[in-house]
DNA sequence: CGACGTGTTGATCTCTCTCAATTAGAGTGG
DNA sequence: CCACTCTAATTGAGAGAGATCAACACGTCG
């Protein structure tokens, strides 16, 4: 994904490439001026660098353009656990109120490119288009999905299932921003640290785990990719259903 | 809380009992006019019964306006997750998007009262008061924000832990409903079966945890209140800090 | 070339689960 | 009033998934 390297040369919202994505909807010119009006700066950051501390009181509002990353909370002792992964297009920092306190930190995978927006561009966007605000709210709730997903995995699934669901979703996302679905992989910028920590698991048990589905030919992750070798047998661990389908109870 | 038994009489959005609730942020008369526009209905439900099933594709919005609720997923074996406890106040529905099937069911703990509003709604209040709009967006990520918590407890706390976490938060939220804060303690119409479900563990160790801090004297349950005996223990246990401020990373 | 980060594997250890049984209370019907 | 049933809470015992501890391999990098 080419996008401008310069520091000075900044995309408008209206070339923004992920505008390109058919996963976006279109919006008016008028959106677009809207948005570039609030937008107010670029940011680049490498990898594995710190976008939110947690606990920063004044953390602006991002939208990630370009790149991996991560929320996460942690225990005084260290304990980390990541609430959700972080992919082109998503939005950071609606979670904590204004002038609150962050109750969680943003670390990338990846070098990272964000869009900044001023700490009320939310009411703003709210304020002038009623639309957007409308698709933030919804935005917010399909966030809030995604770790009600993960809720779900980390207490009841078993480490090979929540494995297996792990790498089901994370490669739709990923999928769903390239043109190449199968064949060539999705980008997996994830060490097993942070495969534990997103799934509540220690990090040789993920090893283990991993190794297992691996030598089963159900995965396959080289070279900072993931290749999903046998769907089926992942998504019958995972217990997925196509997609909403509702789960059966058991007639017991 | 008296709210109004016959089904004909309904209440009033301006005469809402969760108005006169401290916690809630005042309205304008228009405001409320609005909402009242949108409302469909009132619906009561009884205990432990459904108002949403897992999958359903037609479920309208709610607000819970009294008594207790829980949003949950399961796994088609019967394994269930409980996401998050609903109180007075709480939204019920933004997750799914509209004609979509929604992705949690939600029971009833306690006899409820619920606000129904219809699908649309959601985008009338945003097109017509961009306030109310962005208090829901702000609701929506408050909620999420909530769900973050449960996913750091169940994936990174021990068992005895979690139960500490669980009773200081919920304590919190109830006791912020109620005029008398520590003496008479908060209502807890949670069995521990919802209490092992909302926190990743079996019913029985889920029992012997409880046992154990209650002989502790860390909280008494008993004729469904909760009291908490040394909110200072708890909170230790809890590693909650104060409110927000920021972990220690340790030096390691 | 040594230090470091990441991945890998084996050997214990333990927290939590599962299985089983008992108690207590609430509701029902005879 | 008393069996009978059902649900929720409780406790003990044994089993197991996953954690912790310890080494080692490999590649990158200053």
């Amino acid at each position: 994904m080419p996008l401008h390297n310069a520091a000075a040369t900044e995309t408008a919202c209206a070339d923004c490439a992920l505008r390109r994505l058919p996963l976006f909807i279109e919006h008016s010119a008028e959106e677009l001026t809207l948005v570039q009006s609030l937008k107010h700066r670029e940011m680049r950051l490498g990898a594995l660098e710190t976008l939110i501390h947690e606990g920063q009181t004044d953390a602006p509002l991002f939208t990630l353009l370009d790149g991996w990353a991560f929320r996460y909370k942690t225990l005084s002792d260290g304990r980390r656990q990541i609430l959700s992964f972080l992919l082109a297009g998503d939005f950071i920092g609606v979670q904590q109120k204004m002038g609150d306190a962050a109750a969680h930190g943003v670390d990338t995978l990846t070098p990272a490119l964000f869009c900044v927006f001023q700490r009320d561009a939310l009411w703003e966007l709210h304020r002038r288009s009623p639309t957007m605000g409308f698709n933030i709210t919804w935005l917010t709730a399909h966030e809030e999905s995604l770790v009600d997903d993960t809720l779900l995995s980390v207490g009841r699934r078993s480490a090979e299932e929540r494995i297996a669901t792990l790498l089901i979703l994370l490669f739709k996302r990923a999928a769903a921003l390239q043109a190449d679905a199968g064949a060539a992989g999705v980008p997996f910028p994830l060490t097993q640290q942070h495969v534990a920590d997103g799934l509540g698991l220690s990090l040789v048990h993920t090893n283990k785990t991993l190794r297992k589905l691996e030598r089963r030919g159900l995965h396959r992750i080289a070279d900072g990719r993931l290749f999903l070798r046998d769907v089926k047998a992942l998504a019958r661990l995972a217990d997925l259903y196509g997609d909403g389908r509702p789960p059966q109870r058991p007639l017991v």
